[in-house]
DNA sequence: AATGGGATCAACCGCCTAACA
DNA sequence: CTGTTAGGCGGTTGATCCCAT
């Protein structure tokens, strides 16, 4: 883990934004040269950031494979079983969303999906509080073909019936392989409720999904137990990329060897 | 047009853990 | 065993945007 700085550290780390000119010059040297030390890479790729800022700079925007823009409402939907699961943990969430980061989550949460849960919770406290004409906002995410209400159906069928509520979870040591099986239940009942088909985006995700069913069966349980606690499962998500996306970075100019080492 | 307040999100901070000397 | 350090993570902040008044 621990590394070698190769020389002194800048006295004083920049901080704030990033510029494009920086953005560059750090994608540059972790596609040459990768990242085996951050505290090194600033130092070596010639910024005035600490290596922290370079990571985290890396991980949430730089890095390949990245999704940006609005979240399609299958990843609302795993984003809140997951939630209900796991709590604020974020980066566990994360490997379930090929594309999103840790970061990224958080904040949608905290600014989108927590405020309307707590709207779902209060509407079912509260039936007689007209939800989807005072609560509901006009700018739904473009991917969600779906009328309000249906979402909400959806969204109360996912955290009252096919997830244990929080209070009957007593310890979580480790979520099995068949509770990830019962997400992907989860969002074929909640598929099938709805009227409009999955989008191109959402069945991107639900693709490499499978594909992870599929590697793993054939890993041993010990793996598949890890595959919510701590291990390195999400690596093997959050590098997928589309065909398009892979020709398209970097202007098109990369090595095999980089994906393999991200 | 000005402005005040809420929403959003990029980035930092501080803590924890693991690895190493 | 202990201290040090890097990496990772979740919480928080602050700059900016957006919109209503």
């Amino acid at each position: 883990m621990r590394c070698k700085a190769s020389e002194k550290p800048y006295p004083k780390h920049k901080k704030g934004l990033w510029s494009p000119d920086e953005d560059q010059k750090l994608k540059d040297y972790v596609m040459n040269y990768g990242h085996s030390c951050w505290s090194s890479v600033p130092i070596n790729a010639g910024l005035q950031r600490n290596g922290k800022s370079c990571r985290l700079r890396w991980i949430n925007y730089l890095r390949p494979g990245l999704k940006r823009g609005q979240f399609s409402l299958q990843e609302d939907e795993t984003i809140s079983s997951l939630h209900r699961l796991l709590g604020n943990k974020w980066s566990q969430i994360a490997q379930h969303l090929p594309g999103r980061t840790d970061n990224e989550i958080k904040n949608y949460w905290n600014s989108h999906l927590k405020k309307r849960i707590e709207k779902l919770q209060h509407l079912q406290t509260n039936p007689k509080t007209d939800y989807i004409s005072t609560n509901m906002r006009s700018t739904e995410p473009s991917s969600s073909c779906i009328n309000a209400s249906s979402f909400i159906n959806s969204l109360s069928a996912d955290m009252n019936q096919l997830v244990p509520p929080a209070s009957q979870i007593t310890t979580l040591p480790k979520i099995l392989f068949a509770d990830w099986i019962s997400l992907d239940e989860l969002r074929k009942d909640i598929g099938k409720s709805r009227d409009q088909p999955f989008s191109h985006e959402s069945s991107y995700e639900v693709s490499h999904m499978h594909d992870y069913h599929e590697v793993s069966t054939q890993e041993s349980k010990d793996s598949q137990n890890c595959l919510i606690s701590g291990s390195n499962n999400g690596d093997m998500f959050q590098s997928h990329m589309t065909i398009d996306e892979i020709f398209s970075f970097n202007d098109g100019d990369f090595n095999l060897d980089d994906f393999i080492y991200m």
